[in-house]
DNA sequence: AAAGAAAATAACCGGTTGGTTTTATTTTAA
DNA sequence: TTAAAATAAAACCAACCGGTTATTTTCTTT
């Protein structure tokens, strides 16, 4: 870890960082060159490997930069669901649903580091810890309001969560063997209404 | 397409192409070498060339060919499907999980496949349409017996997929971002008893 | 303002790998 | 016997990781 780094030499790292997930995230491990990440970056070679060490390193840090980038829960949808708990679980699916579209580089990393293995994964111990608890929060106010159908938050979270990344990391392959309407706004427009349906209480 | 090939060539070609879905599951596209999928098959590097023109569309053809490998239903499961109707949903699940779990070069060249774009998804073009036409019957028949909720097939077929597909697909990193007891059968258990809750009638 | 430390660049290279093609030769099947 | 199938070996050319060296630019401290 670098111990303190100047004003100038954060901003080089970071701009590394971010040609680093915008690389990597596009073409993957193997498919990326460091060369390239340098050049997007506008960057000398050498100092990927002065910050970095090396491209796997890199690769690993870039997994680490995007979740904290990125928000999974906005301002605006706590308060939604605050004041319409019984649409809870339709609101989180769009939130979840509205963050993989703005954000393809989180899912893609996440696929990419998945077919590597275990290694890459391990940086990612413990993040999102906070925002699950939040969540859980919520989700346990609404079960005790006889809102939600009694089912493990976990298995909850997980079906949505796999509902909403699915759509977006297997997308041009669903085109072919489930449906080629899949791209339009109504399909899931339809398909937030009926999962949410299902995820009503009983 | 090779017009009429000899039993010997056949077989070469088959070798290659079982070679080429592990090595293109295992590491993916830019991961992958010609030369190790030819050493893998035990076959020489230019019978390759020679039966798929180059490796684009050798990942095409082995795309293509695990899903003709790969039974997504099996006739127990729909026996099972047809005396308990009611429990139509978690069977389906069931049978999803298990075949992700038989057979990991499914979702791994989906994976690879959907991460790369759209190009080599074409391939699938209408494959899988008879299994879900099939498919489709036995879930309007338990929805006319008010077994299901009224959501769309694809809707529901697709929540399936999706659960089923992405617990192995992002197996690894959910560990750390949202349970590491993910890998345990009872974890899975208790997922597949949640979810058939949810998935049945209201 | 000058000196010294930190940050960055340019340019190259060494060794390796990779996709694809070619040529010549050998094995197998009809 | 003859044609199809397969091998062996090399070659081409491009790309790539990782690192080095020498030089320049920028920042901080005195």
């Amino acid at each position: 870890m670098a111990a303190k780094l100047q004003k100038r030499a954060e901003n080089t790292r970071n701009r590394i960082l971010e040609a680093a997930i915008e690389a990597f995230s596009g073409n993957g491990f193997a498919g990326t060159t460091v060369d390239d990440i340098a050049e997007r970056a506008g960057v000398n070679k050498q100092r990927i490997y002065a910050y970095f060490g090396s491209k796997g390193k890199l690769f690993e840090a870039a997994l680490l930069e995007i979740f904290s980038r990125v928000k999974i829960f906005s301002e605006s949808a706590v308060s939604r669901a605050e004041a319409e708990p019984e649409k809870l679980s339709r609101i989180v699916l769009e939130e979840f649903f509205r963050v993989h579209r703005e954000q393809p580089a989180l899912w893609r990393l996440l696929a990419w580091a998945n077919l590597q293995g275990a290694e890459s994964a391990a940086v990612l111990s413990g993040v999102r810890r906070k925002e699950n608890r939040a969540l859980r929060k919520i989700f346990e106010i609404a079960q005790q309001k006889q809102l939600i159908s009694q089912v493990k938050f976990e298995n909850w979270l997980y079906a949505l969560l796999a509902i909403s990344c699915f759509y977006h990391s297997n997308f041009h392959t669903m085109q072919y063997t489930h449906d080629p309407a899949m791209g339009s706004g109504e399909w899931v427009g339809s398909l937030l209404d009926d999962i949410g349906m299902l995820f009503s209480r009983c």
